[in-house]
DNA sequence: CTTTCAGCCTGGGCGC
DNA sequence: TGCGCCCAGGCTGAAA
């Protein structure tokens, strides 16, 4: 599912393909996604590609009148942003494809809860929380967020208005390396298990994006290609099969209505 | 204020 | 072969 490593190779791997080159036009094939203004985006240069929290943003500026907007997407579960080349007839879920002036690229999706949308201002997509990556964040301060919620340190973990771009796969595996029980009440966290969670937390998203993410079924990098960092999970869909460390076996609990993956033993 | 939870959406896998 | 059911999960908004 694209988590942040996945969001940061998409937006790492579009923006060379597309950066100074002119929207020309926008064909919306997905009716369900009136938020994006066809008629605004014409005849606007690219002028920067990053990640925001889970957001992709595409900065624009209208080369007749200057004015800037920002094209903002979110993958949720399947959404991919797409810049190879495409045979159209096989090409299923194509919701929406912007050609270019040189080239074109596309947002496909099969479930439909991504979102794409056209904004003056990014306020509405500004992350409430801290990113994980960002050198504002460190043990104390990660301990301190922690301090006085009765969540569990699962759930805790993939509140977004708290740390942004962590979701079902990297927790599981970050609790894991910390060596933390996911039932273990966020509040109750010490100084030197929330330490161990910021530690594990930088070195598993960095590992994640150097391998370009992860992909179990359906993430595709935006050259149409799948993650490699699936190769180094531990437990997250490892339910029933052997801890790699003390052998016990690896239980899939229900937190949250979300699937945890942990080792009994390794994870008290 | 905090925490919980149904619903959104589709395809794949399973049991019968 | 096909039908019904369950599962995957990021996020919102409403309820507790």
């Amino acid at each position: 599912m694209p988590e942040l490593p996945e969001v940061e190779t998409v937006a790492r791997q579009l923006k060379p393909e597309i950066l100074n080159k002119v929207i020309k036009k926008a064909i919306i094939h997905d009716t369900k996604l009136i938020r994006l203004n066809v008629d605004k985006i014409e005849n606007t240069k690219i002028a920067d590609v990053y990640r925001l929290g889970k957001w992709i943003v595409i900065d624009l500026v209208n080369t007749e009148n200057g004015k800037k907007q920002f094209l903002c997407v979110h993958l949720r579960m399947t959404g991919r942003l797409l810049v190879k080349e495409f045979d159209h007839a096989n090409m299923k879920h194509l919701r929406v494809e912007f050609q270019l002036d040189e080239g074109q690229f596309y947002f496909q999706d099969v479930r439909r809860f991504g979102v794409i949308e056209l904004l003056d201002s990014l306020d509405s997509v500004q992350p409430k929380g801290i990113d994980p990556l960002s050198c504002e964040l460190d043990s104390k301060r990660l301990h301190n967020m922690m301090a006085g919620t009765r969540q569990n340190i699962k759930t805790w973990l993939l509140r977004q208005d708290k740390l942004v771009g962590l979701g079902n796969i990297y927790a599981s595996e970050i609790l894991y390396a910390a060596k933390v029980n996911p039932q273990k009440q966020a509040g109750d966290i010490s100084y030197n298990e929330a330490k161990s969670i910021f530690t594990h937390t930088r070195n598993i998203l960095k590992k994640s994006i150097k391998n370009c993410g992860t992909t179990f079924s359906d993430f595709q990098n935006a050259k149409g290609e799948t993650g490699e960092y699936q190769k180094y999970l531990k437990v997250y869909k490892r339910e029933g099969e052997n801890c790699r460390v003390c052998g016990t076996t690896i239980l899939r609990i229900v937190q949250q209505q979300r699937s945890t993956f942990y080792c009994p033993n390794c994870q008290k």
